[in-house]
DNA sequence: TGCGCTATATAACGCGATGTTATGAAGCTG
DNA sequence: CAGCTTCATAACATCGCGTTATATAGCGCA
């Protein structure tokens, strides 16, 4: 026997409630249509669901059966409109997230870790690419957000592009590289040393080879290449090596890993970081929210390196990269 | 947000049946329907549950998730459905029985336990009573059936009355009782034992002072008195105790509790065991069902008695009770 | 690339379920 | 027994949802 699910929910309210009159309160409907209804479903069930003239309304055991099934499908229907709920105010769903690597491990992953925090049912599907298959993926759809270094002007129209932090790179090392001990750093020491290379075609290898070359560098030592930022980190920590990362990265996870940067004024890239979305689309709301946090998160950040800067600058301390523009 | 169980039902056959079509001929609805009204839903939820664009239609997150929901509901529903079916059946609900003690325990017991085998979900609630209170609970509809000797004639028009079984009593004693040795037993011998006595208000004790006044006792030995059958039989076997007991109980469960009967023919009564319940009430299926079981038990165990007893007077055998009417 | 197939969306329409208010009947309670 | 409360019934309006017919849009294949 098939039997109408709200009809169900009617009952299990009438149940739950003591009364027809409750029940009907409780549903927002008038006393008389739960009582027509309710009679109809007593018809279709061919069995009393109440015992029959007792004022204070009592289910049969059929009748109280019934009911739990409604419950449990009152229950269902509630769970699904707070799912829409939070779906709708971006606290549960998915939200597909790519970006260049040593800038999503070191810095966008401490805030997906916040946000996870706050958000403990919305997905966060992570992958690494660089911008020209980041874009391709965002306009196909299968990508939400994609978090890079480009040139602005270089983004096309169907993209939304939202800067977040400028695009500087420093040359970094261990805590404890012969270089740092210097008061000055001449730049042809730097070619010394060895060099880890990120991937090839990174945007990183590009920013490396032409800071080397504008440091007047015709050759210089790979001893390393194809990591991720991590195996950099552990490579760096063991050697003298030398690399160039993003400052952003060196800023939040230089302290924790031992990691610093020269003082050296290198060229910096005519890029920002920034968020890239697809321009038109209405993203999904968990999407909207985890950029809204992303992008303040990055305003924070930014105001926080402006603001120890400062105080280095005022401190007449030097163990800062040079700034380009200072 | 209050969202429409059918309407998540409605999506969980789509979905579980991935494609519009198939899930509205799963739901036996048209195409069409089932088209407007999800567009319906997804407008009121005001996100997509399908990723627009997509051949072999293909859920979001949300709608996958709201299918889910929508799963749970069909399955309560169904599972309704079920119940109703079973209940209508006789294979749940609840059966409110009463009876007279010895007889109850003795004889119906057995049959509850082979019917519960059977109807696992039907609950039987048993009590003990004696005519006057089981037609009492059974006129106010706290009695679905009542099981007791009663002269059918007269039972009220209010009653329905099947009778089950011949009402005869016996004298029963243990196994390894000095009577049961001797080829015939003098009247005046069993008066030298103890007696065990029924209740005071109960039919049986009244069968015992009749039967015993017939045998010419003027004053008999009560030993003991005010037990359940259990205890009845525990006394009977541990000593030379007599007593009176439906014949049925001794035929059904003497055997196994080393019980027999005295070979003397006592009067019987002139009340037949039977099944009370109300007139034009209908019953519920359970107890309608149960009801069945118990005739159709009690006219194959009269077959029985009846087939046995043959047998003995063919083998000339005469280790069973004297039959008044033989 | 274009064609055909099939699945989905839209349109138009009828009906039945369910909402409403008004009112009657039936239990409980003092 | 009277009065109150609660449920059932009546009459009517409306909206959801069912139908069929038809347009549209992906997908597969040549």
């Amino acid at each position: 026997m098939k039997l109408d699910a709200r009809h169900l929910e009617l009952l299990a309210a009438v149940v739950e409630h003591g009364g027809l009159t409750e029940g009907a309160a409780a549903l927002g409907k008038s006393q008389p249509s739960v009582s027509r209804t309710l009679g109809a479903l007593e018809a279709r069930v061919g069995q009393p669901l109440f015992v029959p003239g007792r004022r204070p309304l009592q289910p049969t055991d059929l009748g109280r059966s019934l009911a739990e099934q409604g419950a449990a499908i009152l229950r269902a229907s509630r769970a699904a409109g707070d799912t829409v709920d939070r779906y709708r105010h971006g606290r549960s769903g998915e939200v597909r997230i790519g970006g260049t690597p040593f800038f999503m491990d070191g810095v966008v992953s401490g805030m997906i870790a916040e946000f996870q925090m706050q958000n403990p049912d919305v997905r966060i599907r992570q992958s690494y690419d660089y911008a020209p298959d980041l874009m391709r993926q965002i306009a196909e759809g299968t990508l939400d957000l994609g978090i890079c270094p480009v040139r602005p002007d270089t983004v096309p129209e169907s993209f939304a592009f939202t800067p977040i932090l400028a695009g500087r790179n420093v040359v970094a090392c261990r805590k404890g590289h012969p270089l740092l001990t210097r008061r000055g750093v001449l730049t042809e020491e730097i070619f010394r040393y060895p060099w880890i290379a990120p991937p090839a075609d990174s945007p990183l290898y590009a920013d490396l080879k032409l800071t080397l070359a504008a440091l007047g560098a015709q050759d210089f030592k790979i001893g390393f290449s194809g990591g991720t930022l991590a195996s950099v980190f552990a490579i760096l920590n063991g050697s003298d090596a030398l690399t160039v990362l993003p400052y952003s990265v060196v800023f939040l996870t230089g302290r924790r890993n031992d990691i610093a940067s020269l003082r050296i004024r290198i060229n910096h890239p005519d890029r920002d970081l920034g968020l890239l979305r697809r321009r038109g689309a209405d993203p999904s709301p968990a999407t909207d929210r985890f950029r809204q946090f992303i992008e303040t998160r990055f305003r924070q950040l930014s105001q926080v390196i402006l603001h120890s800067e400062q105080i280095a600058l005022w401190r007449g301390a030097d163990d800062r990269p040079q700034r380009d523009r200072a």
